[in-house]
DNA sequence: CTATTGATTCTC
DNA sequence: AGAATCAATAGG
């Protein structure tokens, strides 16, 4: 069993703003299908919110994909871009409005390791061996995927914020600071 | 800077 | 049905 706390419905259930910075510093923890466990620290997320905002999956009403963004929070979204690589979303906010936090960077725990593993949302979902099977996987309950919270703290000023990342096409949207990560971090993405 | 890659989504 | 689009990454 990885270290930590769970983190409870009621966490998710907030702005997706909120969540995004507040997941800085927690644990993505992922137990296999053959009982191993794997976690990696977060150290980079962007948030999309709402039906509006542009560069959201969101933005053109409900899908089969994006399903899971449209549901209650604190379940985990999970597609397939570029038909490669994987990435890690979890869903925030009210029921019913489509509002998520992708997690794009995430550093090996113990501060050990290679950094390079977790950096990007494309390598830190091989890391952990996320697919899209896990997509729509409740994130509180489910005993394959989750968050915790080991008790590390994140200084205010440890945290930076700035545009999203590739959703140029999102017009103004795109320039909102709703990336956040951790400064100085090795395995923030770049 | 370009090539890759295929599921998903858009346009007939 | 076929065409266009990517919440990336690796390699020049």
């Amino acid at each position: 069993m990885a270290p930590g706390i769970r983190l409870p419905r009621a966490f998710y259930a907030r702005h997706t703003v909120t969540v995004a910075r507040d997941l800085l510093g927690k644990l993505v923890v992922r137990r296999r299908d053959d009982g191993t466990v794997r976690a990696g620290r977060i150290v980079e997320t962007e948030a999309y919110h709402g039906p509006a905002d542009q560069a959201s999956h969101a933005h053109r009403g409900p899908t089969a994909r994006n399903a899971p963004m449209f549901g209650p929070a604190g379940v985990a979204y999970v597609y397939q871009i570029y038909g490669v690589w994987f990435c890690l979303n979890a869903v925030t906010g009210r029921d019913r409005f489509p509002a998520a936090v992708l997690v794009r960077a995430v550093a090996p725990p113990g501060g050990g390791g290679a950094a390079k593993d977790g950096a990007g949302p494309g390598r830190l979902c091989r890391l952990l061996g996320i697919d899209k099977r896990l997509s729509g996987v409740d994130l509180v309950t489910g005993e394959e995927l989750w968050i915790a919270d080991d008790g590390a703290r994140v200084p205010r000023r440890a945290v930076a914020a700035g545009p999203r990342v590739n959703v140029g096409y999102a017009g103004a949207w795109a320039a909102r600071p709703w990336r956040f990560w951790l400064e100085g971090d090795r395995s923030v993405s770049r």
